[in-house]
DNA sequence: TATTGTTATACTCTATAACTATA
DNA sequence: TATAGTTATAGAGTATAACAATA
C-alpha cells in the first residue's frame, strides 16, 4: 500500500506523551497522600517551592510551579485567607509582592514530608534508585536546553 | 540550628515536579502548532492514539490519552460533531462503542504531522537524539514498572 | 453483580485581555 | 514605556457520584 502522508512517531516514543504517562505513573500514591488534605497539586507545587527558595516573588513562583500568574494569584489568596502564607510589598519595588510562607505553611509541609518520601522511596526500590537519578538528570537537562536559543 | 522536621527532596529532584516542568519545555512550540488550528492538547492526543492504535474502544483510549472517561465523552461528542471520528457500538459486547478515526481526522493529523516531527526533530539537535532516546526509554520504564505489584 | 459509558454537578485550572500601580 | 501583579471572563478539564444499558 503506498502510504504517501507523513507519519508521526508513536505515542510512546513522543516526548510530550511519555512524559505526561509517567508523571499519571507517578502521582497516583501522591494525589491520595494530597486528597486527604483537601490541597490540590497546584497548591503542593507552591508550597514545595517556597520551602525550597524562601520568601520570593510570584513570577519566580509561577515559573517554578508551572502556573500562569492570573491561577497564582487565585491560589496565593485561597492559601493566604488559609494562613499558610503571607504576601507583603517589596521594599525596594514596590510593584512586586514578595510571598511568604507562615509556621503553619511549613507545618503543613511537614505533616506530608514523611508520606511524601516514603512514596519516591518505594518507587525509587521498584525503579531502580540509578535509574530515577538518571532520569531526573536528563529532565534537569531537557529543561535547561529549552532555555538555550 | 537543630532541624526536626523531615526534609524533601528540592523540586528538581521531585519526579513530578521535573516530569512537569520538562513537559512544559517541551510543549511550548507544539502548543503554538496546535493553537493555530484551534485543537486542545487532549484532543491531540486522542487523535495520535486513534491513528496508532486504530478503531477501540474508550476505556483504552482514555488510560493511553491520561483522560477520565467522562471528560473523555465530552471530547469525543466534540470530535464526532466536528467529524473527525465515528462512535459505533461494539458488535459482541453492546455495552462498549467502538471509536474510529474518519477521513477527515486522518486529514487533520496529515495537516500537523511535518511539523510535529519537524518541531521533535529539532529538539533532538539541540538536546542530543541519544539522549531523546536514553529519556524516552526510562520513561517507558518507569510507566511499566507502576503496573506491577 | 460487575462493567461500559453517559450525565450531572461543583470545582479548579487555563488562557487571554484589560487594568492598576509602580518603575 | 515596560514590568508586576490583579481582575474579568470564557472555556475546558478534573473529580465524584449517580445512572442506564448490557454482560
Amino acid at each position: 500500500m503506498s502510504e504517501e502522508r507523513p507519519t508521526l512517531r508513536t505515542t510512546a516514543r513522543s516526548l510530550p506523551i511519555a512524559l505526561l504517562r509517567a508523571r499519571e505513573t507517578v502521582m497516583g500514591p501522591i494525589r491520595e497522600m494530597l486528597a486527604k488534605s483537601g490541597i490540590s497539586e497546584q497548591k503542593w507545587r507552591v508550597l514545595r517551592v517556597l520551602d525550597e527558595v524562601g520568601p520570593v516573588e510570584q513570577t519566580a513562583i509561577a515559573d517554578a510551579a508551572c502556573l500562569l500568574l492570573p491561577s497564582l494569584t487565585r491560589i496565593l489568596s485561597a492559601m493566604e485567607k488559609d494562613g499558610y502564607l503571607v504576601r507583603r510589598t517589596d521594599d525596594t519595588d514596590r510593584r512586586k509582592s514578595i510571598v511568604e510562607l507562615t509556621e503553619a505553611g511549613r507545618a503543613l509541609i511537614a505533616r506530608h514530608a514523611e508520606e511524601s518520601n516514603a512514596i519516591m522511596t518505594r518507587l525509587e526500590r521498584r525503579f531502580g534508585e540509578g535509574k530515577v537519578t538518571k532520569l531526573l538528570d536528563l529532565l534537569d537537562e531537557l529543561r535547561a536546553s529549552g532555555s538555550e536559543r
